[in-house]
DNA sequence: GTTTTTTCCGCAACCGGTTGCAATTAAATT
DNA sequence: AATTTAATTGCAACCGGTTGCGGAAAAAAC
């Protein structure tokens, strides 16, 4: 059927292993086997076994991209930085959905059946043991948006959340907002529980600021949008820090529904910046995550640990910065 | 390093076709014998490697999945819904991002180099000329979204796109709009085409209506917007007909902007259903695809492609049906 | 209890490549 | 021109499995 190794070298007249290193650059081979061999192979249309090369050479160039996330619009961009980046190294994204795994030990065993070189967890909301169980294994993995820990046993890209949370508290304090909260994501998620930590870190330092705080139930538009829901009940804060984009953008129509406007009575700052924040009819302001830097600093993370598979787990971290759009009122200090 | 065959076998005291047959269902072992081999397995932590599995069996199980569309938000559902459903019958998806390659041969090669046993191009915006790559070379292919031919010359499932057409221009019609526009994505796309085709065909009908049509220049809310904002300079029709519900929200920012009412103003209809369409803040109505349907049914013809894989080529369409929200004026004969 | 069938297991070849090693050939030195 | 050194090439073993085939053992039939 498909063309092989051995049909490219009886046409060419030479051994299979010349054909072999006609096709591994930087193999001992002489420019005019190479040309022989090549030339054969072009007419018979070959090009080399990836996996069976493989099995010798112990490297597939097949990159487990796993992630939970499928229903965050922002993860389209991940996806589609991920995957363009992985391809422009000549590796292959094997995509792994993890929405409906609980059991860490299954999606090794699948990932190590597939013999990839390594694993790229990409998801805020995956429990930390998913990363561990492929780094016990021994295969290299980067957990992107992962946590970041001071002593890392996995290598971890992402931001740093509690930073995050106290940029979105500072935010808040300078456009003069004297009751605050944050509606965060799951409370499960680590992501949560450190943007948490940093704006309550932040804020204790203005004790003349009343702060509260409850918890969405997924990162999403409407655990966002029924959480706002909720808490229209009673009364409201002047601004809130939202887990995340699209929970902030259910949080705003929850809002318009209860003829609140934004900024004027409410304010709302969201994290992420995902492509969709900045349509015009959204317009919201939020804190950047520089998701290309991430991605791209993942992946080159991967090549390297690739090279050097016991390297020492590092955390990179980039900043955050706050975009300004349409959803709080400006700082006093400085009218628009 | 990792555990072999041999290992177990060695360890079990057995041959490794033993070992080999009782990790394949089906095989002649009799019941001990793969019991022996299972604890022996189950102890030394084994479990096959199916790449090496596939060098004999011709079957590795991975599926191309091709796109080129990560910028729209419906995608993101169905690489939800590929992957998942990929998974649940024991394939795995090998995702590739088309975006920037103009050359289907190339994507083919890579292909085939990692011996994919399908390939599954989820697309309305590729050229055809991919699909009929990977068919010339023997590969299973389905072209999930792609265009209805009564003579397919590949596997295509998706909607009947001059059905949807002629859908979007009954409803407008219903709804006693006198002065309609088709506002379409990139003028490339096959599916841009046969809506177009629909939508005219269907008003032919109607000599009253006055009818007009233009194009974005791709699926996506900037090019919505934009095109929308250029018709804004002239006078608008009543209604509007778009490309698909990405589009269609760019249109409605645009029209916003404008300080045009939908649906007193202007009335819109998207296409596709996305999860987004239903956000209270957008309350697009819109044609359905089913997108569930499609997909499921995508992979099942797979399936049975991997079976027998010269399976004479057809066409899958599912119907369409509009789901009302907030962009379109109801019914004179049945006002709500 | 013997003969015929079946079931089960191991041998060895093979899937499509790669690579250490030794042999051959070409190039460089003297 | 003879010798040393370097560049190429082929042989054969191996990567981690699968599978056709023959024979031994077990089960069924007589």
């Amino acid at each position: 059927m498909a063309v092989t190794l051995k049909d490219v070298a009886s046409r060419a007249g030479v051994s299979t292993s010349a054909v072999s290193r006609a096709f591994t650059d930087g193999a001992s081979v002489s420019v005019k086997m190479r040309r022989k061999v090549h030339k054969a192979a072009a007419e018979l249309g070959y090009s080399p076994n990836f996996l069976a090369r493989s099995l010798t050479t112990r490297r597939t160039k097949l990159i487990g991209l796993v992630s939970n996330n499928f229903h965050n619009p922002i993860f389209l961009e991940v996806f589609d930085l991920f995957t363009r980046s992985l391809q422009d190294r000549g590796l292959r994204p094997l995509l792994v959905n993890l929405s409906t795994e609980t059991d860490p030990e299954h999606s090794v065993q699948m990932l190590r059946q597939y013999s990839v070189d390594g694993v790229i967890v990409a998801s805020s909301t995956l429990p930390p043991a998913f990363s561990k169980a492929f780094r016990n294994k021994k295969i290299p993995v980067v957990n992107t948006f992962g946590r970041y820990s001071s002593t890392p046993d996995v290598h971890v890209v992402g931001i740093d959340n509690i930073e995050a949370g106290r940029i979105a508290a500072r935010e808040l304090i300078a456009r003069g907002y004297r009751s605050v909260a944050f509606l965060g994501g799951p409370e499960a998620a680590t992501s949560t529980q450190d943007r948490l930590k940093g704006f309550l870190e932040q804020l204790a330092t203005h004790p003349g600021i009343q702060v509260r705080h409850s918890f969405a139930e997924a990162y999403s538009f409407r655990a966002g949008r029924a959480e706002m829901l909720r808490l229209a009940e009673t009364d409201l804060a002047q601004a809130y820090f939202c887990g995340d984009d699209v929970l902030s953008i259910g949080v705003l129509s929850a809002l318009q529904d209860r003829g609140k406007q934004v900024p004027r009575d409410v304010g709302i700052i969201g994290l992420n910046d995902m492509e969709m924040s900045a349509w015009e009819n959204i317009a919201l302001t939020t804190i950047a995550q520089p998701i290309r830097q991430i991605i791209s600093s993942s992946v080159e993370l991967m090549v390297a640990m690739l090279e050097e598979p016991d390297r020492y787990p590092e955390a990179r971290l980039f900043p955050c910065h706050v975009v300004e759009r349409g959803t709080l009122r400006p700082r006093p200090d400085c009218p628009t």
